[in-house]
RNA sequence: GGGCCCGUGGCAUAGCCUGGUUAUUGCACCGCUCUGAUAAGGCGGGGGUCCGGAGUUCAAAUCUCCGCGGGCCCA
């Protein structure tokens, strides 16, 4: 009895296949089996803890399961240590929510920070139990039970380490950073967070002139929807390439940008101006002008830099609003940060991250920024260089929490990792990076290392590593701490209960060795991406034993989606080539994501995201994981379609059910494989058996050469393709006949042979895509008939072997299926079934090749074209009932002809006399045609002829050449086709029966006209071997049937003739 | 605003690097057919502005340029 059901269910194999896995610990004994092999090792790049595995995600981790299982059974000893990456504002934002913090400056006020921390870890530890679960589920064999977690202090530490590297080299340090800051929540918000929050608001829009200097009664006409920032305008940005126009307003005299000219003159109510002169806007670079509040803010009295109140240049000015002439204020705004930091004008940041003014501006002392809006406005009514003054409602991005106007705000408190000295090492060890595809690395990432900024590692939160730097509140004296000893050495007092986190890192107090005053550690805990980028030495605890990290850095191999190439890749990049001065990993593949079923973004707000766990408990992890791994290369998008996967399933079935088929006789046979037998009798094996062998090498050389370029999707096609096509559609009937014949037949044993040693080889291939159908088939069939170990992962990959490939033979089959294909065109034109024999298919070769290889086929074309005779024809006999056309080879003609390609084109196709030009051309080997009154000479080679139209015989074409079926009906065929009508009733009441395959029966059929009788008596043998009949008997219209004593009967009518079928299981 | 990827019958894909006969294959649809793999298999058919435009060429899905649409990253 087989061990597989009768259809193949991947939810029942994968759960019977998990339990397996677990109850017998094979993961461990994979691993152990493997430990003398060479090393080939992978980093996991960690996911987030925070938010469920959805379908995008387990694309990746299916990947990463592919080309781990696949070393492993090439015999690599694999690294491939789970890890997870804890920390970092999402869990924080979720820990409020889920405890109602309103804003993060409550915290402490609310629950504290120890109890939020610990939130914290109670959050990432579900949802890490939540990715175990779900990556399990999915087969993704990872090593769980030694995973790394970026929330531990063994982790912690070598961040610190790092952190303290980098200060001795010179890299770390404080500098500015402008910030979306939410005045009420006190925090500065990320980009993710920003974009979420866009509201319409109601802003002034004002339009305001500054006084040039060393230019009488000329003005910059500036425009801004933030009057407050004013204050700190210290200069006014123009576009280098745009014109700019003077223009007499009458008695003084405007600057705006020619473009927008018209609008802004019509905005201020202007009618009647005049242009006097133009510029180009880097022609107005330097132009100084008199600041708006240079009397009330004492710090623009006191700076006096080259572009201090000055005209700069930048691109980032448009001509979409405004005036063409940008105000510019380096401490309240990204654009403005840049522009200070270009021309070296330093930044007035007058307003603390309440949103209020500070002493710097007593007048506003204390003020809220919003509210200052229109007291400025009154004063620059009352200085007479307000120009105009409306209302704008526009996109303004608020804080996604509270709903408060954000406020751009420059901070100089951030701490960086500088790139100074470290970009072009980057660049230069990223090419020394194999990445797939090539131009993500080379261009994407490369491009993007070249320009990278310097990178802000502070972050005012909670739940992340601490940033190990202590400041003297005395001297402002600033230490780096690189460990825990180190800090445990210099604490003035160490508390009993330590960990590194928030707040407990908080209460270490240290001395000062400067001025003997109390440091205290900055308030900031890291950007999770320096966790995450540190794993190449933390994954592997280089600080308590290098010896691991030696054996495996640089690191083979590592895949994440596009995204990470400004995260985690960057982040392991630089880290690793501060610290190792070289790239943490050798190989790395990129991939894109996956989208909905209609090519859509997955998001939660769009409610389209789908989880990893309902997709694997609803399709089955094996079509899941081939879809994803088959669908597209990795570098290409994939849309999320469950129907798609659904086909998938079907093609596993495929495979499912070639093996049922193979299980049953071979479990009837008690047969038992062994390949030297099978080696032995190769030579003077059946045909199909060496072209399936041989087809077997092919496809296994092919599927490796994906498989080490990390080509999954090549490989995976590749197999399928063998499995449905050569095994399923070619072999399979091939071989069926087979199973009639004694249990020790060596044509029988022969085919047990082949089958097995296929199935065997595609088994182990398919692991690394469907290991747990790999698993079941492999136990449930193949441990049948061969001493294997216990699991597939066990065994040794197949590799291609050259005793058993033969190119000729794979050719000879491939004509095979074009004449069947052939053959059946052929028929199907004349209606005629191929359950009715033909005398004769007569095949016309295209080439000497496929005459010689079809006169090799000629038993199974028999057979399979069910013809009584195969005939392979000359040509020369063909022309008897074919006509000729012609068509040009452009390749020949093209060049010569050129221009006059396309008349001769026309020519052939229309008017040429195709029998006459092959003729002349045959025997003199040239040809003179005129095309359109113009002589042109064809020689031999430059056009081609094809043949068509059959008489009574019925033709198809195909690549080999013409296949000819001779439809002539006779009695002895009528006769044939009659009793294959016949047997198949016969088996279609067996199977209404159930009858098992080898089940014998008594047959009875009564004929309701003698010819009929007649007709099927002459293949009575053929038709008692057919249905397994041990007694048959033919009963005449005059004779009457007991049909009682028969335990079914059944009428049937076939092409007007009328039987009645009995039959008795024996 | 910048960079990169993708765009081929209703859907999904091959081909593109290296230009050349009728653009590949699967799903779906229609007709026929086969059958002890049977909710499968085979043959045929309908269905295509190869995203649009321009250029190079005798010849463009393929090479170049300009757009459009989708996606990702960055600003």
């Amino acid at each position: 009895m087989s061990q597989l059901d009768k259809q193949y269910d991947p939810l029942v194999v994968e759960k019977e296949v998990l339990k397996f896995w677990d109850e017998q610990r094979i993961f461990e004994k994979t691993v152990r089996s493997r430990e003398k092999g060479p090393r080939w090792s992978f980093l996991e790049g960690p996911p987030t803890t925070n938010g469920f595995m959805h379908v995008g995600h387990a694309r990746g981790r299916a990947m990463k399961d592919a080309q781990i299982r696949y070393m492993t059974m090439c015999g690599y000893n694999v690294w491939r240590r789970a890890g997870w990456d804890m920390q970092g504002l999402p869990v924080e934002l979720e820990v409020e929510r889920n405890e109602g913090i309103a804003e993060k400056g409550q915290i402490e006020t609310t629950i504290g920070l120890d109890k939020f921390v610990q939130k914290c870890k109670e959050l990432v530890d579900f949802y890490l139990g939540r990715w175990v679960q779900d990556s399990q589920r999915l087969g993704l064999w990872l090593d769980y039970d030694t995973a790394y977690q970026t929330r531990r202090d063994d982790y912690i530490e070598h961040v610190w380490h790092f952190l303290k590297l980098a200060s001795e080299k010179g890299l770390l340090g404080r500098g500015y950073r402008v910030n979306p800051t939410c005045p009420r929540c006190v925090t500065a918000l990320s980009g993710h967070e920003v974009s979420q929050g866009y509201k319409r608001k109601v802003d002034p829009s004002i339009y305001v002139k500054f006084r040039l200097v060393d230019r009488e009664d000329e003005f910059l006409v500036i425009w801004t929807t933030t009057p407050f920032t004013l204050i700190s305008n210290e200069m006014v940005s123009v576009h280098p390439d745009y014109t700019y126009v003077k223009v007499d307003v009458g008695g003084e005299y405007w600057w705006v940008v020619k473009d927008l000219l018209e609008t802004v003159m019509a905005k201020v109510g202007v009618s009647s101006y005049k242009v006097v002169e133009e510029l180009s806007g880097s022609d107005m670079l330097g132009w100084k002008y008199v600041h708006p509040f240079l009397e009330e803010v004492e710090w623009h009295r006191e700076h006096h830099e080259e572009y201090m109140h000055a005209v700069v240049t930048g691109t980032h000015v448009t001509v979409e609003d405004g005036t063409g002439l940008v105000h510019t204020a380096p401490g309240f705004g990204p654009d403005d940060f840049e522009m200070g930091r270009e021309y070296d004008v330093p930044v007035f940041v007058p307003v603390d991250p309440t949103g209020r003014f500070t002493d710097e501006v007593p007048m506003f002392a204390g003020k809220y920024v919003f509210d200052m809006n229109p007291v400025v406005c009154e004063m620059l009514k009352e200085k007479g260089t307000l120009v105009h003054e409306e209302t704008i409602e526009h996109e303004y991005p608020h804080c996604w929490r509270c709903d408060t106007p954000l406020v751009y705000l420059a901070d100089n408190t951030q701490w960086f990792l500088k790139m100074t000295g470290v970009r072009d090492r980057l660049v230069e060890r990223n090419k020394e990076v194999h990445w797939t595809p090539t131009w993500a690395g080379s261009g994407r990432f490369g491009d993007w290392l070249a320009n990278a900024d310097d990178w802000c590692i502070s972050r005012s939160r909670v739940w992340g590593s601490p940033l190990p730097v202590w400041v003297c509140t005395e001297c402002g004296h600033e230490v780096v701490i690189g460990s825990r000893k180190e800090l445990r050495e210099r604490a003035v007092e160490f508390p009993d209960e330590f960990e590194m986190h928030r707040p407990w890192v908080d209460r270490v107090v240290l001395k000062c060795d400067k001025c003997g005053g109390e440091m205290r550690r900055e308030p900031f805990v890291t950007d999770c991406w320096l966790d995450s980028g540190m794993a190449h030495t933390a994954s592997v605890d280089y600080l308590k034993d290098p010896s691991l990290f030696n054996e495996l850095f640089p690191y083979d191999f590592i895949t994440e989606a596009v995204d990470q190439s400004r995260g985690w890749f960057y982040s392991l990049l630089y880290t690793s080539v501060v610290m190792h001065d070289r790239a943490p990993f050798k190989a790395c593949v990129s991939q894109e994501h996956v989208l909905d079923k209609d090519g859509g973004k997955m998001s939660k707000s769009r409610g389209n995201v789908v989880w990893a766990r309902d997709a694997l408990e609803s399709v089955g992890a094996d079509p899941f994981r081939i879809f994803v791994l088959t669908k597209n290369a990795s570098w290409n998008r994939t849309n999320y379609d469950p129907a798609e996967i659904e086909m998938l399933k079907k093609k596993l079935s495929v495979l499912w059910n070639v093996v049922l088929f193979a299980d049953t006789y071979m479990a009837l046979d008690k047969y038992r494989y062994d390949e030297s037998r099978m080696r032995a009798a190769l030579s003077g094996a059946r045909l199909e058996d060496r072209w399936l062998l041989s087809r077997v090498q092919s496809t296994v050389e092919a599927y490796h050469e994906a498989m080490r370029a990390y080509l999954w999707h090549r490989a995976g096609r590749v197999l399928l393709e063998f499995v449905s096509e050569d095994l399923s559609r070619v072999y399979l009937p091939l071989v069926k006949k087979r199973v009639w014949l004694d249990a020790d037949d060596p044509e029988k044993v022969m085919a047990y042979d082949v089958l097995f040693y296929t199935l065997h080889a595609v088994v182990r291939c398919l692991n690394p895509f469907t290991p747990f159908l790999a698993e079941k088939l492999h136990r449930s069939f193949l441990m049948r008939y061969c001493d294997l170990p216990e699991s597939v992962n066990l065994t040794d990959m197949p590799l291609p072997d050259k005793d058993l490939q033969d190119d000729e033979m794979e050719a000879t089959f491939d004509l095979l299926e074009e004449l069947r294909s052939a053959a059946s065109h052929a028929r199907n034109k004349k209606g005629v079934k191929l359950r009715h024999p033909v005398a004769r298919v007569m095949f016309v070769p295209a080439s000497e090749d496929a005459a010689r290889r079809a006169r090799s086929l000629i038993e199974i074309l028999l057979h399979d074209l069910n013809t009584h005779e195969f005939v392979v024809l000359d040509s020369d006999v063909a022309d008897e009932f074919t006509r000729l056309s012609v068509t040009p080879n452009f390749k020949a003609l093209g060049p010569r002809l050129k221009k006059k390609m396309r008349r001769l084109t026309k020519f052939l196709e229309e008017e040429v006399d195709g029998a006459w030009l092959r003729n002349e051309l045959e025997t003199h080997g040239r040809a003179k045609v005129v095309v359109d009154g113009e002589e042109l000479e064809l020689v031999a080679g430059d056009v081609e002829f094809h043949e068509s139209v059959p008489e009574n015989l019925s033709l198809a074409e195909c690549r080999a050449g013409k296949v000819i079926v001779d439809v002539t009906r006779t009695r002895e065929l009528e006769a044939e086709g009659l009793v294959r009508d016949v047997t198949r009733r016969v088996q279609v009441m067996r199977k209404e029966l159930d009858l098992s395959v080898e089940q014998m029966i008594d047959l009875v059929i009564h004929f309701s006209d003698d010819e009929s009788m007649e007709l099927v008596s002459m293949f009575k043998d053929y038709l008692s071997n057919e249905t397994r009949a041990e007694t048959l008997r033919l009963v005449g219209p005059s004779e009457a049937v007991a049909w009682k004593r028969w335990n079914y009967s059944v009428d049937w009518e076939i092409d007007g003739r009328k039987i009645r079928v009995g039959m008795t299981p024996k």
